[in-house]
DNA sequence: CTCTATGCAAATAATTTGCAAGCAC
DNA sequence: GTGCTTGCAAATTATTTGCATAGAG
């Protein structure tokens, strides 16, 4: 085994199979949010045949046990990325070569109460997404 | 014409048509964001016939003429509202029923400054949205 | 009359579902 | 061996494109 994700993922009752293993792979050696297609390219060029489907199937189970977040940039698609004891955090997206760069802090944490307060929903979730140029870019 | 947003549409070359009309007197009278799938069965019911492909292209157009404002909430579709003169805001949308309210207030301005300083990037767009349950579901 | 906008058909793209066979444990 | 997983085919859903015709100015 050897990876403390898939381990707690067995201990879900889930099986740890090569297509787990490879998805999971690739996600630890990229660190941006990755699309399913940029995924499955990925294994693909890596000579690992895994089903398009099957990283459809596996993201999902990823991210019921929150071993993944899914981020979306208005582009009619959601990326995915590693939690991994990182910190919640945002993101920023240039327009021009699809670069995306972490932001390593929520501005939200303040704003919460106030939306509850103001909408009287209770706040499970939130998406914050920046849209911009990068220094290349610009 | 008695109307100033398709006025404004007119000063830009384009046409004021039947189906551009009804598109636009529907986001008038809805006041939440809403998809192109709702948009076109609201003018089905109300016995007026659009293609729904020319609700897709108008609604194009209304972005491009910066008349509608375009959001997502991690539904895997994007959702239209009217601008008009309504200030920059946001929404929060329940998990539950899909009711979607308005957040009079972007906690953000404060913030663009301080990421384009991290990130070195020119910031254009942001989205926020916020989900959660609505006191009726929570 | 001219040129944009529309309807209809069809193509793309993202995602989901059904089911028999494969494989983790 | 048992039941979760996968691959493959096919269905769904969201969105876009091509083209001939309709209609606004």
């Amino acid at each position: 085994m050897g990876h403390s994700l898939l381990a707690s993922f067995q201990r879900d009752g889930r099986r740890v199979t090569r297509p787990r293993k490879a998805i999971l792979a690739v996600l630890e050696r990229t660190r941006h949010p990755m699309s399913v297609s940029e995924i499955h390219t990925s294994l693909t060029r890596g000579k690992i045949a895994v089903d398009l489907v099957t990283v459809y199937r596996t993201l999902s189970v990823f991210k019921q046990l929150g071993m993944v977040s899914r981020v979306e940039f208005q582009e009619g698609q959601f990326r995915y990325e590693l939690c991994q004891g990182r910190a919640h955090h945002h993101h920023i997206r240039c327009r021009g070569c699809g670069h995306i760069a972490d932001l390593m802090l929520c501005p939200l944490k303040k704003v919460l109460a106030m939306v509850e307060r103001e909408t009287r929903f209770l706040v499970e979730d939130h998406s914050l997404e920046f849209i911009g140029w990068c220094p290349q870019c610009r």
